[in-house]
DNA sequence: TCGCATTCGTTACCGTCGGTAACGCAAGTC
DNA sequence: GACTTGCGTTACCGACGGTAACGAATGCGA
């Protein structure tokens, strides 16, 4: 029908767009573990195509969660380059990324919590020779966190000058930062017990030192 | 055999001891997603038996990351109520968790990916009209940063005097470490980018309020 | 001593899931 | 009109979590 213009290539680009959105629809509904038969289902075909076209489901999930994450990663962006001093950055930061989390929160959970992530070593055949000397700990949790921890990393560098080694603090503390965010967030979004501008207020003041400028309590063991 | 003593309780306790000891041995050699099977081969008995002392997957899970979270909550407690500087208590906090999470990944990695939690709502049979409704984005993740959050909310709030409704800054406080602790931990043991002591000192520095203290690059945006 | 209930353990199975092989069918090409 | 080339299907595999139904061993009253 629509195959003027280039040729196939623009129909399976098309064709993906509209695999992601409906299953874009199922994670949203039915959270995460949505299984590719439900998501086939509701784009109206069946599970090999989706396995043609995004490999397996990790790939499908990694689709998924790049979107997501590109929006998100814009809007934070914004509020990072904002022309105000920097705590005010830091504030917008903190509460764009909780108004987010806030306003999807299904699918801030999907990408938490994207399965499992990928192929760790061999899955089982050969015995099991791995032992413990495979770590490779990472990848298990969200590749969310980790992008969002290296863009956050990059701007810090960009604009804060540390001494020399100056590169492996910005992204311990981006990475930092991004965890406090979520783990905050995380907790705050699942009991509610203040605003979004009271814990963005928290979070800010835990960043400016207000641990260490804090006065003891009364009867502390001192410091 | 050893049935002498007072009943069988003590027997069946025994066994759950032993199942889970064989659990941990497997988590620890094939990392979480380790199958019941596997675990029960590994106590030398079959499928059933596990089901009847832990209910499900997430109950021996459960049971599992309960032992791991109260020894490393021992540790960390020992940390926070050593008798120095509140910044060598910081400093040994987060050391003490670098330390344990460097020591036994694997277990760390099953801590913070227990597979999925508990039931969310109706899996599907009704239709599927829990829609977006259903909020609840909690328990997705781990119980065990949940854990650490709120324990780390109590030293806290024991010991630094906030205002009134401080109880809650304390909260966000208590897990926004935490996950901070937990974001920059995952990355580090992944890339190894520096030495533990270095990760420490950054973190440290983070809560010290350097980033709010830190001299601009030049030629920024100014502040 | 026999029968009987209870407990521990088994084998064998179910439903679902991720993933794949093999086939059917339309369209473009000579 | 035969021939390739993709898109889509059905039908299947192996592994998983979880469970039902059945087999020994043990304790106990008659």
């Amino acid at each position: 029908m629509d195959n003027r213009r280039g040729g196939r290539e623009q129909a399976t680009e098309d064709r993906r767009r509209e695999l992601l959105e409906a299953a874009d629809r199922v994670v949203l509904r039915d959270g995460p573990g949505a299984s590719m038969n439900a998501i086939a289902a509701e784009a109206g075909i069946t599970k090999p195509i989706l396995y043609r076209h995004f490999g397996d489901k990790g790939g499908l999930y990694r689709a998924l969660a790049v979107r997501h994450t590109d929006a998100l990663l814009a809007a934070l962006r914004a509020a990072l380059d904002a022309p105000t001093g920097r705590r005010e950055r830091v504030e917008a930061t903190l509460d764009t990324y909780l108004a987010a989390i806030e306003a999807r929160p299904q699918v801030y959970r999907f990408l938490m919590h994207p399965a499992d992530g990928g192929a760790q070593d061999a899955p089982e055949p050969p015995a099991a020779e791995s032992a413990e000397r495979d770590f490779e700990v990472g990848r298990h949790s969200a590749p969310l966190l980790r992008r969002l921890g290296e863009e956050l990393a990059q701007v810090i560098a960009d604009r804060i000058d540390f001494g020399p080694g100056g590169a492996v603090i910005a992204r311990a503390w981006g990475h930092g930062i991004v965890g406090m965010m979520h783990a905050a967030g995380d907790w705050w979004l699942h009991e509610r017990p203040c605003t979004r501008a009271e814990l963005v207020q928290s979070l800010a003041d835990l960043l400016w030192g207000r641990l260490a400028a804090a006065a003891d309590k009364a009867g502390g063991p001192g410091l």
